[in-house]
DNA sequence: CGGTTGTCTCGACGTCCATCGAATCAGACG
DNA sequence: CGTCTGATTCGATGGACGTCGAGACAACCG
């Protein structure tokens, strides 16, 4: 089993959960606690955070590990180990091509934590 | 309220770092990285997660610790680690009066985080 | 085919974390 | 004043996490 890249995000695509509502609104219940906290740890790591952005951010929706390996000061291992992280989490999607991997965002589960945190403005506008 | 001319600097935790651009419009630098992963952390238990959302949409904008605690199965002690897990990252705040002790949000910790999540609409909005 | 480069896995090590029981602090109230 | 209740702190413990070096795997190239 030298397969990989792609480990199966089984919580991220399988939303029946009371999708969106916000933090603020109504108690979020203990399953959908369970399915976004780890992805908002997984995100609650200042390097995974870069990488998450450097990923989400880039031009052609893809980066190769070769570009984000040298952006920080960490060997390869530990920054493969990041990837993984995001990747398990349902962040980011991983596709080797010829001698280079290259990482992309998947915005279904950051729109869904956007959401979740999303505070209604304060009171300027609306009422 | 009138928020005229004051002079002192309103903000004491959320210093200056640069505000609210989206993860996925620009890089996150390292600087801002290391001032929001925290509060992802901190967010990134189950728990505290349920904890902060019970705190921000309660009713008159606070919550008793003795209304939180027999919302779980874990010990008194272990829910007051969280509550200070979540006031040390800057997203609550906790005030006593008389023998209780009262928690409410600190919303702009969450609205900086609701940012930087913020996934622009899949379509258009742009030109 | 052997060498080179890019990426990941494995094992290890030190640190941090979630949880608990016991003890402590802060008020209220008789 | 003594005691009760609510909340926090302290100390301990088992597990998870971030990091690294060494090795393995994958693909390209002489």
């Amino acid at each position: 089993m030298s397969k990989q890249a792609t480990p199966a995000p089984l919580v991220a695509l399988t939303a029946d959960v009371p999708c969106c509502a916000p933090l603020t609104q109504r108690r979020v219940p203990a399953e959908t606690a369970a399915v976004l906290a780890p992805a908002l740890k997984a995100l609650g790591d200042p390097v995974r955070l870069q990488l998450m952005s450097m990923i989400a951010s880039a031009e052609g929706g893809e980066v190769c590990v070769c570009d984000l390996t040298p952006a920080f000061d960490l060997t390869g291992p530990t920054i493969s180990h990041h990837l993984r992280t995001l990747r398990e989490a349902g962040l980011v999607d991983a596709e080797r091509r010829g001698t280079w991997v290259y990482y992309r965002a998947r915005p279904a589960l950051l729109r869904r934590l956007a959401a979740l945190l999303t505070v209604e403005p304060p009171a300027d506008l609306r009422t």
